[in-house]
DNA sequence: TGAGTTTATCACCTATAGTGTGTATCGGCG
DNA sequence: CGCCGATACACACTATAGGTGATAAACTCA
């Protein structure tokens, strides 16, 4: 298991659902806009302390960001649940 | 939350269920027994991969090490649940 | 008491987490 | 077309995560 793919993914498909831009994310969070697309791509490697603050500025908890899943059990062809175009926020 | 502290009594307390030593443990996770120590004592303040490399080593899931405990909430003065002695594993 | 086992602490080193600065790419819109 | 909002990429840099080795407690038991 890729923990940091899983992680990306994670913090990537919660931002968008809490309706933040990687901007506005990085202003909340106090990380950087840079680390945190590189975290969401999956090409890092956060320490606990760093997962807390993120779930923190998400306002979710930090199980969550680390919560394994569909994907892994995945090669399933059916792609369930909606949320396809993700409406790239407007506010 | 201190996650530090929070991730460390999780694997302390999941090592001795499972009955391990640090220093068996640290054979099984390829981690140096001192570093498995300080870890547990919560100075540590490891990655995501490290963390799922632990949770591997002891055979549960990376959740499990980062699941909040009654600790958090407590101040609980009446200890539940039995268990105190540990018993100091003998194989 | 003293040997054996387990855990904690100290000193030290290398690899990398995360920053700052700057730029590149992409989609949409006037 | 050029501009804008949003995301990706690159690099040098600092703080610290990860790791080793030696050793000091702390506890167990003959």
């Amino acid at each position: 298991m890729d923990m940091r793919r899983l992680v990306g993914r994670n913090v990537r498909r919660i931002r968008l659902e809490v309706g933040l831009t990687q901007e506005a994310f990085a202003e909340k969070s106090g990380f950087s806009q840079q680390y945190l697309s590189s975290l969401e791509r999956g090409r890092r490697n956060p320490t606990i302390v760093t997962l807390f603050e993120l779930a923190t500025a998400l306002g979710v908890s930090h199980v969550a960001l680390v919560a394994p899943d569909d994907e892994t059990a995945a090669a399933a062809p059916l792609r369930r649940g909606g949320r396809s175009g993700t409406t790239r926020n407007r506010p």
